[in-house]
DNA sequence: TGTACATCAGTGAACGCGCGTTCACTGATGTAC
DNA sequence: TGTACATCAGTGAACGCGCGTTCACTGATGTAC
């Protein structure tokens, strides 16, 4: 996040960094781009330097956020279940809960998404089955039919338990919900 | 929908309906007060004779319309698996993704609900709480603690691949994901 | 029965505010002769 | 080496607009004598 003014490069990727992580922790919708820019440590005006309008803005956050994230999660995966079991571990746990800014940004923003003009839509859509396409390659079985369907699943069933554990206030609740999904997707990939 | 102006009971149930739908088609963020009461054929000023802010609104919207669903939800299942693999058809199927505005609470609205003020996701907590109870109340089996993990799970499963599939612009893989929702809950619960 | 007043739901203009966006400008650095 | 000008990233005030909210008002209905 330290970074120096001046290189016009190294400025548009800065403010990339920043929508990014407050886009996934307050909405697309809810956040403004003088906030974003006062984030970066930069005035109003410099913003259309870099991008043409706010929503050139979220399809670059998405295509790019969804790479990161699909590198992370590909790099974590491997040709046994174990390590599998692991990520959703990590993925359904405590500190992905709380900090949705630096977690998946389908999860946080996936229901936008899905109201969003097409052309955000379509640069999802891509960056997703790109993501399908790497989950179910890891997946070791005979059948690569039944491992795509069974990542896709998977994933939704992931997305879903971690939203619901982020909107409910009691503690115990959460936990119980991130467990479920743990429990469930360990027992039906085992 | 139709409704008589001047009985003021019937136009706050209106201005219920209305802006529940508008939330589930278009976000609560992204939802002005000027366009629900447009909507519900009031003017702007008629809003606060009803409701003391959008916040308030809000929240009662989410304790109706999640009440509303879980009724519904409920009055659907019944003692037999085969109910429950129809209603899992039924959430996952083109006219749901089509019609979020009539559609499931918690699928469109669960992430915002997560950003929202802590008395929003205190009755949002309430309510899924109470549904949950229901749900694994009426999925039968011997032990009632593994009823209520897999029907976390699969609620989870359902509005993950919901909010996936309506996300995406390739509708091939679309059904893709839904199918294998529905799939995969089917085997699971089998 | 007729008149006077109270009640009540809804009207519509206005408020301050923050939004996305524009633009004339500043000040540091690079280049040319 | 010094001077003149071009380039470029970023500044900050301003734009029209729609937001949530307020409030003086209207007009229909209910109540009292």
């Amino acid at each position: 996040m330290r970074y120096e003014k001046g290189h016009k490069e190294a400025t548009r990727k800065h403010i990339l960094d920043v929508a990014s992580r407050r886009f996934r922790k307050d909405g697309i919708a809810a956040t403004g781009l003088a906030c974003i820019m006062k984030d970066a440590g930069l005035t109003n005006g410099a913003f259309y330097a870099h991008f043409p309008s706010k929503a050139a803005l979220v399809e670059e956050v998405l295509i790019t956020s969804l790479e990161d994230f699909n590198n992370e999660f590909v790099s974590r995966l491997g040709e046994n279940v174990s390590q599998l079991h692991e990520f959703i571990r990590v993925y359904l746990g405590t500190e992905h809960r709380d900090e949705p800014k630096s977690g998946c940004p389908t999860s946080a923003l996936v229901a936008e998404i899905g109201r969003a003009p097409k052309p955000i839509r379509k640069a999802y859509t891509t960056s997703i089955e790109d993501f399908f396409g790497r989950v179910s390659e890891s997946m070791n079985g005979t059948d690569p039919a039944l491992a795509r369907q069974q990542g896709i699943a998977l994933f939704a069933l992931a997305i879903g338990s971690l939203q619901l554990a982020r909107a409910v206030t009691d503690k115990q609740l959460s936990e119980e919900i991130m467990q479920a999904g743990i429990e469930v997707a360990i027992k039906f990939t085992a």
